[in-house]
DNA sequence: TTCTTGTGGTCTATACACAAGTCATAGGTA
DNA sequence: TACCTATGACTTGTGTATAGACCACAAGAA
């Protein structure tokens, strides 16, 4: 039931957050852009610019990849079209590995 | 009051939480481990698991990456020593920032 | 083949992220 | 200098993401 999610977060994800917050400000700033002005752009509101600019961990991945997106901030240091062929080849990836992963139980294959 | 939220989200940000999303599927199959396994490791739930391998860009930022890190998705193609460097660099750069963005009206900078 | 288990669904109840608003202050601009 | 606005820090009410349970099917293992 969804009891008093306190969560813990890696110290890597966390500054990875942290910087993506950062990264979005500077941007900001530099394109000479208003919290609130952000905010509208992106069709949410400033104090939720306000989360992501300070590195909220709880905020929608979407909604923070958007706003850093119209920042002009590039995910993944990729552009339109190297996503685009990043999202392929992860697929292909995916349909050559197994559907499911099993573990072979009772073989003890730590034979050190 | 926070009503009925259909957002909309670039091409650009969907496609990079697909992408994300499709990264730990991969990482998480060529570790050998199971969705539970991935949940229980990450504190979270199998169901929300499934939703950040489908893409689903209402997750909460914090934990996609963690749960990226987990199984070993270098978020900004940046390793943990790389990361803090990156952040104090962005933090250097906002100080030489304005701290606040402030319009110039009425003055036409577009005189071109 | 059968058996086991991982996966993808669905459903419900609850905690909380969000929008919208207010206020105080810092800090650019004139 | 004084004015004005961007920002930060709150508060409140509501929609919804989440945990946890369930079921059905798929897919490896024996």
């Amino acid at each position: 039931m969804a009891k008093s999610v306190t969560r813990i977060y890696s110290r890597y994800s966390r500054e990875a957050v942290s910087l993506l917050g950062g990264l979005v400000r500077a941007a900001r700033k530099e394109r000479k852009l208003t919290a609130q002005e952000l905010a509208d752009r992106a069709g949410i509101s400033r104090g939720l610019v306000q989360r992501i600019e300070k590195g909220n961990p709880k905020c929608e991945i979407g909604t923070v990849f958007e706003v850093a997106t119209i920042v002009g901030i590039k995910l993944f240091n990729a552009d339109k079209t190297t996503l685009t062929k990043h999202i392929r080849q992860t697929e292909e990836k995916l349909a050559l590995l197994p559907k499911s992963v099993r573990k072979t139980k009772k073989v003890v294959d730590d034979d050190f």
